[in-house]
DNA sequence: CGTAACTTTGATTAGTATCAAAAATGGTGG
DNA sequence: CCACCATTTTTGATACTAATCAAAGTTACG
């Protein structure tokens, strides 16, 4: 396969959980898509929305939200590049959240009918796309958790190893150390907090040596400390199929 | 097929949202299974293990939680007679959350093998079980947003109008009048309160007029008021599929 | 009946939200 | 390249929701 295929990554990714052959491959790189470059904080789909296409992040972070009738966003879940941003949406009519980009970023939009028949020819290909959506599903659980049950300061702390472990198998991050491609005022809404709280809560961590920050740039220093702080372990993000 | 079948419901239930010939249904009916009948209380799962088997509701209510390591304990979804309670660790190896019952019911355990050969011959049932866990994960969605950005009256509101609705749906329940099959502690467990807060709140509702209830039975007197009290909106549940 | 589990009530505290505004940063056009 | 503007981050003061602690009622069940 063309190793410069925009789904070389989605490809690695997919395979790296899951048995696919060559044919498997060449059958998800034959998929017919449309390439678009977006900016930050551009729509991928809405809320309500009945789609055509369904997303996938060849560069660039997204994220997927709702908002309250009050007006409150929740964002439940974030994206890297190689991630499928909806593939629910493929075989779910209307679309029960909004998913928009966090960064300038390359979409792959592919038509839900050819997913879906991909899925049927290719039983191996359907349930390697089943098996992402388990692990999408597996995050939210533990996001239930981390909003219900964890105070800021662990919230705040799992969300950063969260998201260090999951660049770092992406190849995106190196010894706990990364950009983080979002707002405090996103992070305040993916975890369920004000951007306030979650000021004042990254530099009590610093402050207590768990992180060194500039600006966005994260370095999770003490690692063995911060997986304390924040209550983590991995095994949710299901390490053991890759 | 046999209207006697134990996992009639199920097929019923998979049937509404999906395209299931004759065929299909026959073979979903001839999966192996043991049936079991447990007390309420009972583990089905436990955080970490490797299952062999999937748990099928037969009859009873049951739900899986998770707990962090401060001890607290978080619900993440309630299942209803009918429902696989854990489809995902079919194709997961190990479990990344525990279910137990919470009503005295019967299980058949379906062994996982069983449920990813059928996936790969019938595509169509492959499908349909891959579209209930996409509704799952939309539910997981939905209680993210519930715990994260709405207040204790809403999120209670919440869950009480969504439990009405999927009882209705499974026919367990007429007029939002039902009997919730789970402790006030319980409840709290799922929206992410104390107990305590959980009965004021139970209460208080009560009061307005917007519910009786009597122990554990609930009639929800005012559904338009409800709905707007818990910020309620059942499209998240996916009824155009059914 | 007696006992354990559950529900209810009260008093106090803690953790976050809210409101407000200043400081820092990054991008843009002149 | 610099000045300006919008966005983001930071800080401070106060308010409020829900947690905590404690104990009394209630209910179901063996």
């Amino acid at each position: 396969m063309d190793p410069n295929h925009p789904f070389e990554a989605a490809i690695e990714r997919l395979g790296r959980r899951n048995p696919l052959d060559a044919a498997d491959r060449e059958a998800i790189a034959a998929l017919p898509y449309v390439r678009k470059r977006v900016a930050a904080g551009a729509h991928l789909v809405r809320d309500g929305d009945r789609t055509e296409n369904c997303a996938m992040l060849i560069t660039g972070f997204a994220h997927r939200y709702k908002i309250t009738g009050e007006g409150a966003r929740q964002i439940v879940s974030l994206h890297l590049p190689g991630e499928f941003v909806d593939l629910h949406n493929s075989l779910l009519e209307t679309a029960d959240h909004s998913a928009q980009t966090l960064t300038d970023a390359e979409i792959a939009f592919i038509p839900h009918h050819s997913i879906r028949s991909l899925a049927l020819a290719r039983p191996a290909v359907g349930q390697a796309l089943w098996r992402e959506t388990l692990i999408d599903a597996s995050i939210f659980r533990e996001w239930v958790m981390n909003v219900g049950r964890r105070d800021a300061r662990a919230r705040i702390a799992h969300i950063l190893c969260e998201f260090s472990l999951r660049l770092q198998a992406a190849g995106l991050a190196e010894n706990h150390c990364y950009e983080l491609p979002m707002t405090q005022e996103q992070l305040a809404d993916a975890v369920g907090l004000t951007s306030v709280h979650v000021n004042r809560v990254l530099r009590q961590l610093a402050e207590e040596g768990l992180i060194a920050r500039q600006r966005r740039s994260i370095v999770i220093g003490d690692w063995k400390r911060m997986r304390e702080a924040g209550d983590f372990s991995e095994r949710y993000l299901h390490p053991e199929l890759s």
